[in-house]
DNA sequence: TCTGGGGTCCTAGGACCC
DNA sequence: TCTGGGGTCCTAGGACCC
């Protein structure tokens, strides 16, 4: 029997919690963080979700609720949320070596051979530490599978919000009670189809899923519902994944903040892209194969002529060179960009991604020559793009009217990433 | 008027081969 | 009327995650 103990700390609505940090007037009042362009809410405060407001909902259809409510309502601000993120992450390795930072406000640890008196006390000072190291607050949930220790920081957070904590292992014998107060729609691994299929065949909670014959549930739900009635049961199928995978696809995609009609404004946007594909390639020591470009009208507006396309490209050799990056995506979308539309978004999609060091190397090139991927050069312009402003150093075919350039009138400043801004104590 | 962005994995079905 | 039987590889689309 080889059991284990899985954490999962999950930061409470994240995004508005970062917010708060550097904006303490925030406290307790309706809050929500649009997505880019300011077109949906991607962060609510518990406040907002008590207003019903859902998760996605597009910003102006609550116009009215939020003048009524007096709802304050933020622009994206990622650089900020990166940053925090950083630090609770941070914190939370000071006390726990095996530690797998599964997205930007998660993170799931691995307690087996922590050896503490008290695991739920244990949690609960680590839950406090964090608060108190970067103001942001965060639920635990413990139990023998992440799936479950999933399902366990769902209940930290409802049932259980006063501690912040849910440790399965103090219930076990009653787990049964807890199961049925967790919708399968809330289980990790169960989204909107499931959910309405599962529904529908008089299954609703953690509990029922749970006692299913499994083999009727790799028949309707494949094998990610196998393992997930199997981790519901306490027999673990995903381990604590602590060194990053490489990426397979890196990409860049933005809608415009206005319609979009001509080709050379999307030429500009879409070579900024590709730059952006480029840098990322760098940051994450991969190497593209192909190159993805797309762009869309907005099918949310009917009455607009629609048309989508998009083309893969195949590089001529692997490559993170921004130069040959921009060439190829403009090469791309000469091919797909048609007269006659308004365009609301487009992106570059970097694929077949390998490492730089597994460089297959081209029969007929010499092994040494890299010349192509003018490695100094490019590492010169992140040098300056990453360390003063990302921005600094362009390329000519991005232009600089910007006329694509998303909507953001509410955005906080980059408090933690900018000089310019640190926030500024002042004595009343 | 106004609806995000960035990922992963799995499967079915077609093309192709012997 | 009957119309082989495997394989493999690739891709599009769907499901999920945050």
């Amino acid at each position: 029997m080889n059991s284990r103990i899985f954490a999962l700390v999950d930061c409470n609505n994240f995004y508005v919690s970062c917010e708060r940090v550097f904006n303490p007037k925030l406290e307790n009042k309706p809050t929500v963080v649009l997505s880019n362009n300011d077109g949906c809410v991607i962060a609510r405060s518990q406040e907002v979700k008590d207003l019903g407001v859902t998760m996605g909902a597009p910003i102006f259809k609550l116009k009215e609720l939020v003048e009524r409510e007096k709802i304050n309502v933020y622009s994206a601000n990622f650089p900020l949320y990166g940053d925090m993120s950083h630090r609770v992450m941070a914190t939370i390795s000071e006390f726990v070596p095996d530690v797998e930072i599964y997205s930007i406000d998660e993170a799931f640890l691995d307690l087996t051979n922590l050896r503490v008196p008290d695991l739920t006390k244990f949690c609960i000072k680590l839950r406090k530490t964090i608060y108190k190291w970067t103001g942001i607050p965060v639920s635990i949930g413990v139990a023998p599978t992440k799936t479950l220790a999933k399902a366990a920081n769902k209940l930290a957070k409802k049932q259980f919000r006063d501690i912040g904590v849910f440790n399965f292992f103090e219930h076990l014998g009653n787990e049964e009670e807890f199961l049925k107060l967790i919708p399968v729609g809330d289980l990790w691994g169960v989204g909107r189809a499931y959910t309405k299929f599962l529904n529908q065949h008089n299954i609703n909670n953690a509990f029922e899923l749970k006692s299913l014959d499994i083999g009727y549930v790799k028949q309707v739900m494949t094998v990610a519902g196998e393992r997930l009635v199997m981790e519901l049961n306490g027999e673990p199928c995903y381990l604590l994944e602590k060194n990053p995978k490489l990426k397979k696809n890196i990409a860049f995609t933005r809608s415009f903040g206005e319609y979009q009609t001509k080709l050379d404004q999307v030429e500009e946007a879409v070579a900024y892209f590709s730059r952006k594909i480029g840098e990322k390639l760098r940051k994450e020591k991969e190497l593209a194969q192909f190159l993805q470009v797309f762009i869309l009208t907005n099918f949310h507006n009917k009455n607009l002529p629609q048309y989508h396309n998009s083309v893969i490209i195949k590089l001529e050799r692997p490559t993170n060179n921004s130069i040959t990056l921009i060439k190829e995506a403009l090469r791309g979308l000469k091919y797909i960009f048609k007269d006659g539309y308004q365009y609301k978004k487009a992106g570059v999609i970097s694929l077949g991604l390998i490492p730089e060091s597994h460089r297959q190397y081209d029969f007929f090139c010499d092994p040494n020559d890299e010349k192509y991927l003018q490695k100094d050069l490019m590492a010169t312009l992140d040098k300056i793009n990453f360390e003063v402003n990302s921005d600094s150093v362009k390329f000519a075919a991005e232009g600089v009217s910007r006329k694509w350039w998303m909507n953001q009138t509410k955005k906080s400043q980059r408090y933690t990433t900018n000089w310019k801004e640190l926030p500024k104590a002042i004595a009343e």
